[in-house]
RNA sequence: GGCGAGUUCGUCUAGCGGUCCAGGACACUGGCCUCUCACGCCGGUAACACGGGUUCGAGUCCCGUACUCGCUACCA
């Protein structure tokens, strides 16, 4: 079967029922990745059948949080589109001409047991240790005529479908190959509920189907019903997608992710200071390879590589380390001029004014600064010395820094930089130099005194450069302030 | 319980019968660079769940066992 002319169509669906899980959004990547690759479609589709645990504010999330991963639908809520409405909620006259025509078919049945009297069936089940358990199908023998009576005299039903007696159903899963079971095993599963509303199993395989849905990619809890799924599929009459089932993200030590062992949502990790570039290549990697050893990498790198027959079907379990040293490889990787922009808006907040330093220090600052933090909101305040000289310095570092002689050798230093009529990096790192062989002493002797007295910590870029950046005249007062301090 | 899926260094992974005494990355660690801290570079420790097959040959194929996860809802 290779109908593969048709332009490929994907969709993350979601249900509006919490915040966007960290599994949830690689399955967003993925499908996104996969339109991407293949020039196609992805569309967002909001499963919102289950009215109990409808959240109007886990629908705003989401979508902001889908946005934030800049991973724009192409159709769906705010968009529009050909295919819509892209709300389940919206769409129940469909799902209703779908299954009044399996009932019509004798494809499926209305069932009129009560929650109690299936509860009591599965106990009995239980208690007998019977190897198949579910529903007893009681109603499906039930003619129509006599159910369409029943419901007109007021009684209330839901729909089932009917899984064939015997016989085997499978299906091709493009990550593991063939999956079968037996009919026998499967359950007359509800397909619409007593509140008029379709199930999941109904209304994605309706809304897949008309919504020109060519491959599913979505989490593999959902392997044990796809073959419902196919015999949905074939009893209305349609081909099935392409199915494509994503493994599941642990937590460090296993076990399910969640807030107590650290963070669940993407807005968890927006929150802690991760990129959200960084966020989508780490998740992409979890269970994707591109084929060769690159691990850092923009979207559209990825999108160029991007293949289905390169996700691995193994559950993968989240090491946030390695998701630490990935935002630090993104930050370092972005462009310099969008940095200096970040640290002006957010230097504020730190009770800098920015307004008089000029464009070209901020770069300055960024290019000295990216290599050193893991986290953006590190910036501001690793930055803070170039805009305001120390209050205090480094306690340690000072017991460390400032001997018997400090004082003497960073007074030399100043006179010598006092000097200079270029402040720059190669002319600073001379009058270092220069001092140096005057008295005799090494480089490092000088540095560190100075170091700490106009940054008030001991670690940082090279001297000079920083020495560059905040400029001669301050340099010179900082160091003025200083050496009384140092004995 | 039944059914299904999964199982390579601590973690993410490469590997699709011989080129694997298993390669890369994070973490850890030794060193280099160097004015410090990072970055970068060079090196090290560390894995094929177990047991049977098939084969001249198995991490790679088959069957069991163990463990993990999922499904077994008028939730998705």
């Amino acid at each position: 079967m290779s109908e593969n002319q048709r332009p490929v169509r994907v969709r993350f669906a979601p249900s509006p029922t919490g915040y966007l899980h960290v599994g949830g959004a690689r399955t967003a990547i993925y499908n996104y990745f996969y339109a991407k690759a293949m020039g196609g479609t992805f569309y967002l589709r909001i499963e919102d059948t289950d009215r109990k645990r409808y959240n109007e504010a886990a629908l705003h999330d989401l979508l902001r949080d889908l946005k934030w991963l800049g991973l724009q639908w192409d159709e769906g809520p705010e968009v529009g589109g050909p295919y819509g409405p892209y709300f389940q909620s919206e769409r129940l006259d469909i799902y209703a001409r779908a299954v009044e025509s399996l009932l019509e078919k004798g494809l499926a049945y209305y069932c009129f047991c009560t929650e109690e009297r299936l509860e009591e069936v599965r106990k009995a089940q239980e208690a007998s240790g019977q190897a198949v358990s579910g529903y007893d199908r009681k109603c499906r023998d039930l003619p129509l005529a006599e159910a369409r009576a029943r419901l007109a005299a007021g009684e209330k039903a839901v729909v089932r479908f009917k899984i064939p007696l015997d016989g085997v159903t499978g299906f091709v899963d493009q990550i593991r190959g063939s999956i079968e079971t037996r009919n026998a095993l499967l359950d007359d599963l509800v397909i619409l509920k007593r509140d008029k509303y379709p199930t999941y199993h109904l209304a994605s395989v309706v809304d897949d189907h008309a919504m020109g849905t060519t491959h599913v990619l979505r989490g593999d809890e959902w392997i044990s019903s796809t073959p419902k799924h196919v015999l949905l599929y074939q009893a209305l009459g349609w081909e099935p997608p392409v199915f494509c089932h994503l493994p599941v993200i642990l937590a460090a030590g296993g076990g399910k992710l969640s807030k107590r062992k650290g963070a669940a949502s993407v807005g968890d990790f927006r929150d802690q200071g991760y990129l959200p570039e960084t966020l989508v290549n780490f998740l992409a990697l979890l269970g994707w390879n591109p084929g060769d050893d690159r691990e850092v990498m923009s979207l559209d790198e990825m999108i160029a590589k991007f293949t289905l027959d390169r996700i691995n079907p193994k559950a993968a379990a989240f090491d946030e380390k390695k998701l630490e040293w990935m935002n630090g490889q993104h930050i370092h990787r972005k462009d310099t001029a969008w940095l200096a922009q970040y640290l002006r808006e957010n230097l504020e907040a730190q009770g800098v004014d920015t307004a008089s330093v000029s464009q070209e220090k901020m770069i300055g600052i960024a290019d000295l600064l990216k290599t050193r933090v893991h986290f953006l909101k590190d910036l501001p305040g690793m930055s803070r010395y170039f805009f305001i000289a120390p209050e205090t310095y480094d306690e340690k570092a000072r017991t460390k820094a400032w001997g018997p002689g400090s004082r003497q050798t960073t007074t030399a230093v100043r006179e010598q930089l006092a000097q200079l009529s270029s402040f720059d990096a190669p002319s600073i790192e001379q009058a270092f130099m220069s001092v140096c062989t005057r008295l005799d002493a090494k480089l490092g002797v000088l540095v560190h005194p100075v170091r700490l007295a106009v940054s008030g910590v001991a670690a940082g870029p090279g001297l000079f450069e920083l020495l560059e950046v905040i400029g001669q005249a301050e340099v010179l007062r900082r160091l003025e302030i200083a050496e009384p301090l140092m004995g």
